[in-house]
DNA sequence: CGATCGGATGTTATATCATAACATCTATCT
DNA sequence: AGATAGATGTTATGATATAACATCCGATCG
């Protein structure tokens, strides 16, 4: 299933790796922290790789959140929807087709030509919502 | 037609001139490197007036430059959506309707409440596209 | 084989973006 | 006067990201 269009470095595969287990954005730092011990201790090590994997289509970077994840269907659509809870920090990608067309359609109606499209939506996933019934919103989020 | 909820301070309408008159985006720093002299010194006060700015919906932040632009029809709406040019930095505010309801469809549909949404195109103005005829893209922005 | 090249990494230093924590000041309301 | 809310000042630090340059290694080719 997993479809690598280049094969990956050791170091690549551990950060991808680290993100899919984790299952939420991790931060560079975050990925630098867990490969410390391992022969990795600096800053650019860990965004060389995420570079190559973001490249490749494998991982998302979150701007709202300065922070990745694994993409949960690697395609390579330079297209990625997010929704982010602000309560439990849950992350959730979206696939939404008439969307993409739709923001396509509406870039080059302007004459824009776009080579990323980022979509992310902040607020409260289904269960938080749910177990915010009126009484105030405490968020949390990370 | 600007309404304003709230009044400004004055360093608040200074940031938000600034920000006007620039016509693009400009980092806290950049403001604050304008505002040195006007007895603004640190950090904190310009993000503080950013903030402000940002809840009223006179400014909105761009997550994928960490730059913030006057908001273009200060509306208060929690959407944004960009087309940011990767060449000449031309950053176009996009109101689409229908693109918001489809959005807010979405993400209801999947029992996430959204509270913001942001979008962000990021490639070509047609200007540079139109300049670009399949000779190399050099990209610039900033 | 030795040369060369691309890709990845190491290493050091620094740039850039953002906030914590605490003090002060002023306007307004009561 | 006392209380409150909002804005600002000030110092320090945290968090995110990249520049610049050196090295290493595997593949390819003459």
């Amino acid at each position: 299933m997993t479809v690598r269009r280049q094969p990956l470095s050791q170091t690549q595969t551990r950060v991808l790796d680290l993100l899919s287990a984790a299952g939420r954005p991790l931060s560079a730092y975050d990925l630098l922290g867990k490969l410390r011990g391992e022969g990795v201790n600096a800053p650019p090590t860990v965004y060389r790789a995420l570079e190559k994997l973001v490249r490749e289509g494998l991982v998302h970077r979150i701007e709202s959140l300065n922070a990745f994840v694994a993409c949960s269907t690697p395609h390579h659509h330079d297209m990625a929807t997010f929704a982010i809870c602000d309560q439990c920090g849950l992350v959730t990608e979206l696939t939404d087709r008439p969307l993409q067309e739709q923001l396509a359609a509406m870039s080059s109606r302007s004459g824009f030509h776009a080579t990323r499209m980022m979509v992310e939506l902040r607020g409260h996933c289904a269960a938080c919502a749910a177990k915010a019934h009126g009484h105030g919103a405490s968020d949390h989020a990370h």
